[in-house]
Parts: C-alpha cells; sequence; structure tokens
DNA sequence: GGGCGTTCCTTGAAGGTTCAACAAAAGAGC
DNA sequence: GCTCTTTTGTTGAACCTTCAAGGAACGCCC
C-alpha cells in the first residue's frame, strides 16, 4: 500500500507548472503540424518512426509499443494514413496474423517537406530555452518516469497492477 | 527566422523520452481517473482549480486560461460536468455575457473521494521516483517551457506568430 | 491432430477535442 | 446615441481516442 502523503507546496508548484508545460507544448505542436502537415502529432511521430527503420516498415505491435500507444489507436491511425497514402500495410510473411505497416515515397516526402517547420517547432519551444546541462536534467527525468509505467497493453502479469 | 539547425543525438534522444514520458503518464493518469472517477484528467484538473478558489467559483474565461485549454473545449466539459451535477453556471452580474463555473456540494464531494487515489498515482508516478534536486530541476524546466509558449487564444497581436 | 489459451489486429460506439461560425453584450471612437 | 470592433461563451460537424468485443492465426499440451 502506498502512502497516502499529500503534496508539498514545492511539489504542487512543480506539478502544475509541468501540466502547463506538457498540455501547452503538445497543443502547439498538435497545431503546427495540423496546419502544415495535416496530421496531429501523434500521426507526424509514427511516419517519423517509421522512417528511421531498415526497409521504414515495422510489425504493427511493435510500432505501437515504440510510440507508446495502444494497439486500437494504432490501427485508426494507419487506415487514415494509408487512406493519405503516406503509409501501406503489407501482411507478414511469417505471421499470417501480422500487418506491417510500411511507410510509401509519398509518406517519405511529406515527412521531409514538414520535417524542418516541426523541428524547428520543437527547437524554439525546448533546445532553444535550455542549457545543455537542462537538457541533460530533463534526459535523465524523463527516462526515469518512463521507466516506471508501463505501456498499456503489457501481458497481464501477476505481480504488476 | 530561427535556425534551420537539426537535433543532435542528444537532443533527438532527450526529446524521444520526453516524449515516451509525456504520453505514458498521460494515459496512465487519465486511466487512472477514468477508472475511479468516471472523467479523464483535464476534467478533473477543472474541478481541482475550482476547489482551491475563494467561493469554489470562476470566470469560464480565467478558468479556461488557467487550465490552458481553449473557451470551446471548456464549454463542452462544463456542459458535461453540469450533467453530472460536479460544477453548475451562474450568470455573471457584472458582465451580462459572463458565465461562471461553480463547483457544487456534489462535485467538491467527488473531488475529496477521489483525489487521494490521484495524487497516489502521480506521487508514484513522479515524486517518489525523483531526488529533491530533480524535482526542482523539473520545476525549473517545466516554467521555461511553459513560459515561451503562450496561451491558444491570446490576443491575436501583431507581434505573435 | 484436437483442444485451449494467447496474441494479433480490427471494428463500432461512446465520448473528448478542434475548428469555424455565431449571437449577444461590452467597449471605443465619434 | 450610433457604429464598429472586441470579447464572451456556445454550438455542431469533423476528427481522434478509448473501450469492449470479436475473428483469425498461433503455440502448447496431451
Amino acid at each position: 500500500m502506498s502512502s497516502m502523503k499529500w503534496l508539498t507546496e514545492d511539489e504542487q508548484a512543480t506539478w502544475r507548472a509541468f501540466l502547463h508545460a506538457t498540455t501547452l507544448l503538445e497543443d502547439h505542436l498538435d497545431r503546427q503540424l495540423q496546419r502544415d502537415a495535416g496530421m496531429p502529432h501523434m500521426y507526424y511521430a509514427l511516419l517519423s518512426t517509421l522512417s528511421e527503420t531498415p526497409q521504414r516498415r515495422m510489425r504493427m505491435t511493435e510500432l505501437a509499443e515504440q510510440t507508446k500507444i495502444t494497439r486500437s489507436r494504432l490501427s485508426h491511425a494507419v487506415a487514415r494514413l494509408e487512406g493519405n497514402g503516406w503509409l501501406r500495410r503489407e501482411s507478414c510473411p511469417s505471421d499470417r496474423r501480422g500487418q506491417i505497416a510500411v511507410l510509401t515515397d509519398a509518406g517519405y516526402e511529406e515527412l521531409v517537406r514538414t520535417a524542418p517547420g516541426h523541428v524547428s517547432a520543437v527547437r524554439a519551444a525546448i533546445f532553444d530555452r535550455l542549457t545543455q546541462e537542462q537538457v541533460e536534467q530533463l534526459g535523465d527525468i524523463s527516462r526515469i518516469i518512463a521507466d516506471g509505467l508501463h505501456h498499456p497493453e503489457g501481458a497481464d502479469v501477476p505481480w504488476r497492477r
């Protein structure tokens, strides 16, 4: 049973600041990408992740895990991106249940076209405003937080929950 | 015009870690509150914000600004929360356009009932895992990021954008 | 091979968010 | 007072996410 302790003043202030930062940032990036690329940030992240793999392709489940979203969400997203022609599905030769999301040439070009604007937005919001030291701190802190949270669809093992 | 520089390896790693942390955390808290309180995290934040004001009431626009969301989103949210009986609208005496969101007793009790679970989740995900120093760092960094981003509905002054 | 639990991915409905458009009241300038 | 602009809050449609349910293929065990 975890402790019932309340948050201290400092913790509350930090928590509020963190919420504000993440809320504003997500909103800002979604808006920027919606304007320039016609898709929300998460969809862009999917294309971006695919673009960095050997053959620009990945199994659905692995793509979901790497981007930290549910398979259901990914299914809907891929359906939409496929409709845009930026992605296509291929069936997996070694596992007939499997689907492979493949970045199309059009998708890659869309990424190339919109990446500079997106990177600029990220730089302007974060890296241009933090010291090198703070960037390292943010990385460390983020990794600690992420490590403490498991992916929503991790196997339902008894020693979790 | 901002620089066209790409992200360095370290910056990319930090950015990815940050995205993973915020994605997982948001998801985790939404799920926890949806289970225990029947509402998403943002709705909880609205009730929570109201509960900390003198008379547990606030003008719609100010509430939107303090929680960093749009007025439209707030309108929909308040409509839903009002349906739950946790909130009620009152018209503003000094400005006939104005609406005031007021936390009801039922809403306050709901907050009291669900706050411990939510606070526990936040502690477990963040404050139990970071050093005091890191909490301070996270606060500083969050404030810097938030300060660089303006509220989506700030006046459309020419020197912005 | 047959049965049984598991994994993979999809689906549709319910609910949340965004965006553009709108009405009403307030404020500013004359 | 009168007009023009701004602010306030809402609305509905389109889009996105979640959740529960389900079909198909896999893997294991006998």
